[in-house]
Formats: structure tokens, sequence, C-alpha cells
DNA sequence: GAAATAGTGTCTCTTAGACACTATTTC
DNA sequence: GAAATAGTGTCTAAGAGACACTATTTC
């Protein structure tokens, strides 16, 4: 019987980045992603909550399982088979004592398992993301248009087309405006909106603009 | 520690209709998905090829892993973990001894926790056949542009536009025609073709088709 | 010829992307 | 006024979906 452990991956758009949080970095350079040791009878998404819940003080609003990993290779806990759990919480979060956010990808400073496990866990998320709200749970929940659009991108990886994007999200039918600007910064103020989904509709989409 | 097991979710076309593979049922009523124990020191992947060979007696050509599931029910194996696996085999493959293909999905038929991993493994083919090319791996290596269709239609559960179908898919290069016709059947022969990406393509999309 | 299935040509309407513009702020 | 950022109007090319058609088989 393999023990298992549990490792987080929890993202946040930091300073106009995608990132990560791990744990401090030991004397010889090495990071890992926050995990528990999973007892006999798991509930693993309970079990992922409690650990969001002990790491960053409170629940993310959005979390995801990435899947099971196992390998040759070592987890910090020694144990054989890992469970990662994918977590957002919003932009410019400060990280918790004892952690720091890395951005993605956090090449060489984590162990094999939990690279692996942090790259599926980005696939996951851009694969999610259409149906579901999590772009706007890496926001706050007023936020201007050209935050969104560069939330998507970094989610996305790749530009987005100022016009359609706005354009297709007026279809969408995602946001509202609010009547409030930001006043912050160099040039015209942008008008705050925040997410309201028109109700009624089913399956909604989260990506109005694609290309392919 | 949990004991942990591993369920193979296996996936055809059978007679028109999407299908699991499943064991006979008991005197109860209930079926339960192929499944074995995992050893200490698991490899994942390669415990899941195993599982397929020895219960199909051959290898599946495309494989993932689902999720890792764990809930107050029981598992057949008394797991308290199971991490769920999905295979595609070709269309109308027999099923091995022993065994036989349900419709999906499988309601009352299969318990909560392999039901639960069943409908999260739909999904996971749902969202995998557009970046992979696993349709062309639940046909035969010949397959007319009617059956091909038709897989894409089990799939994504939805009727997709006949010419509109054979345009894009035209248009992607995934396919090759053969110079063969199927002669079978009522109406006019349909040419058979195979699927042959176009190379030096990278990251090729295999749903050309799509509606939002 | 009727029925069944395969396959295609054309039209329309939607829309992604390009381009160029206007609007409003700070410096 | 220059620079920076927000936001919009219009055109075009591509393509999805509708429709109607042709093609080739069995009965």
């Amino acid at each position: 019987m393999p023990a298992a452990a549990l490792d987080l991956i929890c993202c946040a758009l930091i300073k106009g980045r995608l990132a990560v949080l791990v744990s401090d970095s030991s004397p010889d350079g090495r990071s890992a992603l926050p995990w528990t040791s999973l007892p006999t009878n798991p509930d693993l998404d309970a079990a992922a909550a409690r650990l969001t819940r002990a790491v960053l003080g409170r629940a993310s609003r959005w979390t995801s399982q990435v899947g099971a990993f196992a390998d040759a290779t070592k987890h910090p806990s020694g144990a054989a088979l890992s469970i990662a759990y994918v977590a957002v919480v919003p932009a410019n979060t400060t990280a918790p004592a004892g952690h720091g956010w890395v951005r993605t990808p956090a090449t060489g400073l984590l162990g094999v398992r939990q690279r692996t496990a942090l790259r599926t866990a980005l696939t996951t998320l851009r694969d999610r993301m259409d149906l579901e709200p999590l772009v706007f749970h890496m926001l706050p929940a007023q936020f201007t248009l050209s935050e969104l659009q560069t939330a998507y991108e970094l989610l996305l990886g790749r530009r987005l087309h100022k016009a359609s994007f706005r354009r297709a999200l007026a279809g969408s039918e995602l946001v509202e405006a609010r009547d409030e600007w930001r006043l912050e910064g160099r040039g015209r103020p942008a008008q705050f909106y925040r997410y309201h989904p028109r109700r009624g509709r089913r399956g909604i989409r989260h990506l109005p603009v694609i290309k392919w």
C-alpha cells in the first residue's frame, strides 16, 4: 500500500506574471510545493481545502484536482504517490510567512515530480478556463477590461486582439460595467467591471475569443 | 496510508453507441470496471498498461489518466483511493471473456465511485480529442468520413453539419483518401480514408468543426 | 423507379482580426 | 503638446450552417 501525499499548486497573477506558491528554499536551493500527508481514509477535496486554509489562511474560490503522480523520483514527504490539486487566488495576494511566489515555469526550483505536477496544473488551468469562471477568481471583485485581457493572455500563453476581445466579451454577457473608474496611472482612466454572468444561460463559455 | 487501486475505463464505439467495458454482473446485478491493486511503489502509467493488456490481451493505442477518486463509498477492492485511467480501442472490438460492453452512461450498473470516474473519463475524452488523435484510435485503420463524423458526434454528444465537417476536415489535412471504397450496404459506396496528419505542423487541432 | 447513402456547390450571416481612429488622462 | 492608456467604428476575409443539389448503389 503506497503512502500518499497531497500537493498544492496555488497560482496567482503576481506583478503581471503567472506565479506559483512555494516554500522558502532550503540551503541547497531547492523549494517544494505546499503538501500534506493523506490519512488512511482520505477525502481528497476536503484535504486539499484544509491544506489551502493552513497555508494561505483562507479558502481558494476555485480548486481542481490535477491528477495522481508517481515515479521513481522522491516526493519531499517520501510518499510513493502524490495527488496534486491546483487552486487560484486573486492577483498580487501576499505570500504567507515561509513562502514565496515564483514565476512559472519554476524550472530547477522544484523536484522532478512536483515540476511535472506543476506543468500539468497549468494545462488544467488553460483547459478549464473556458467553462469555468476561474479567470475571475484570479482577479479582484472589480477589474478593468485591460486587466481581464491580461489575465486571459497569461493563462493562455498568447496575445489576444483588443477589439475582438471586447466585442466578444460584450456578446458573452459575462461582465457588467460599474460606475467607477480606475484613476491611478498615466493614461485615460479605465472603467471597472465585475463578473456578473447573465442568469438562465446554460453552459456559459468563458473563452469568447479564440483562434485556430 | 491508504490502499490504492487502479480502475480502467475502456471505451469503444459499439454498434453505433459509446460503450464502456465492465465485468459480467454478479447475481446482485452490479458490475465493476476492470481494476487492479497498486503495489507499494507504483508506476501508474505502467500499471494501467499492464491492466489493459491483462484484460484485453493487447495494449490500447491511447490512454490517459483521469484522476484520483476517494470518498465514503467503497471500491470493489476495498481500497480507500482509486486512480482511474481511460483507454480507447477500435470500434466493435469483441469483449474479452467475463466482460461485456455497456452503453454509457452505465447508470445503476456501477458503484458510486466508479460511476463518478466514468463520468469524468468521458469528459476527459471530449476535452482531449481536440489536441490528440484519440478519435482515430477508436476507428479501424481505414474508415469512411461518415464513420469518422459519427465517432466525433458520439464523443461530443451532439450532431455535426456534414458539409461543414468535410470542408473543415479537408482544410485540416488530418486524413488522406485511399483508393478503396466500402461496398457493403445500401447506398452509394463510401471512400475509405486513413489518419495521415500533415507533417511539420505543430499543435495539430483535431476538432476542425466547432460551434459556440 | 424508389429508397438509401455519399458527396458537393453556392449563398448567407456571423465574426475574428486588422487598421485606424477618438477619448481622456499625466507629464 | 507629447506620451500613455482606454475604448470604438469599419472593413475584410474566413468559415459555419443552411439548402439544394448530384452521384452511385440496392431493392
